[in-house]
DNA sequence: GTCTATAACAGGATAGAC
DNA sequence: GTCTATCCTGTTATAGAC
């Protein structure tokens, strides 16, 4: 259904290291798939269809269809969480640091709508120790997003009454990017990330003391 | 697989005015497998085995599968809609009214966790038709919100630069509690509402005028 | 209204030719 | 490595007895 322009711009540049290229189309035709119908209602012979294969040439490069949704959700996690520790470690204040991992994991979430929606949603259809790896990923987007908050909390830049609730708050908001998003919508993927580092900068600020009385 | 405690707990009082009593377990048991396993992934013996039915019992009731998942995001939109709306139109301060409302709607999602992975995650799942239906209850649920946040913004009560993108960040953060929340976990629903409504609260209060030069 | 049995079919995965 | 053909399992939905 998508048009030639639209499966371009969906292309995930996050899988370009992979090879063969057979194993490579495959793996963009699942994301595509997955994200529009969801794992279970996607056939094998729809992804191989897209990848311009017959529906066996799938099992030359990966076991199951489980295996593709493993690859897509590791791959999609690992950029993700290298995205956000890049932004999170780089240097300025807290509120700066902040600022920008917010940014820029929205943003990640945006532009990679396809993806994140098979990375977020999909988790149950893994099997167990699949999902063991991927759930350690995602542990430690959090912990990176946690340690800013405890830094600025501590040196009084932020005030935050409950730090693993509001970082559980800021990951919630940041990823739902990726379910509501869509190109053809009115904000792009940069406004929608300096617009929200700006609601979480809010939500941490120094409340009263800085007040006239 | 889950303990008779639990089913129970899931039991969504939602759910209460369905009659027969056979087509109100079809419903419960249908929420409960379609929030495990997802709609896809669910077949029709396992709901009428949940509602203790051979599976052509469940054709008496229900036209197709996709009638239920239907009548579960009808009902549970109808109820969180009537919920948001009752807690922001009830009297205060705008400040009162949204903090009540974050509040309410949080602790929807969380306490029906289950039908709102439902509700949220499997509308594409549904036809054309039924989908048009539920996404205009959505957009109530939307406009409720954001008429608080227009009030309280032309009151100078909140100070906000982007009425609806600040609108969609709220709905995204309550939305989302039905994803991760456990009745296992650290905070209980009233808990998760209170310091989500603080946190919302922090989002739209006018910033620097108040402070000291 | 509910059951047992079954029709009708779709999906994941494999065998073997090229 | 890829294709065509196919197996086998499990699915939705219906027919007909009780």
């Amino acid at each position: 259904m998508a048009s030639e322009a639209e499966r371009v711009a969906a292309a995930d540049e996050s899988f370009e290291g992979v090879s063969p290229d057979a194993a490579r189309r495959l793996l963009l035709g699942a994301v595509e798939a997955f994200a529009e119908r969801g794992f279970h209602a996607t056939t094998t012979r729809d992804i191989a269809g897209r990848a311009g294969m017959s529906p066996a040439a799938l099992y030359i490069h990966y076991k199951t269809k489980e295996e593709l949704l493993f690859q897509i959700s590791k791959v999609g996690h690992e950029r993700s969480v290298s995205v956000l520790a890049e932004a999170a470690e780089a240097g300025g204040s807290d509120a700066e640091r902040l600022a920008r991992a917010v940014r820029a994991f929205v943003r990640w979430h945006a532009e990679h709508h396809t993806t994140g929606r098979v990375v977020q949603y999909e988790l149950a259809a893994l099997g167990a120790e699949h999902y063991e790896e991927i759930v350690a990923l995602r542990r430690r987007s959090e912990e990176i997003l946690r340690g800013v908050l405890e830094s600025g909390d501590a040196s009084g830049e932020f005030e935050i009454a409950d730090i693993r609730g509001t970082t559980l708050a800021v990951m919630s908001l940041c990823i739902d990017v990726a379910r509501w998003y869509s190109p053809s919508g009115r904000r792009t993927p940069d406004e929608i990330g300096t617009l929200y580092a700006d609601l979480v900068l809010r939500m941490v600020a120094p409340q009263g003391d800085a007040r006239v009385p």
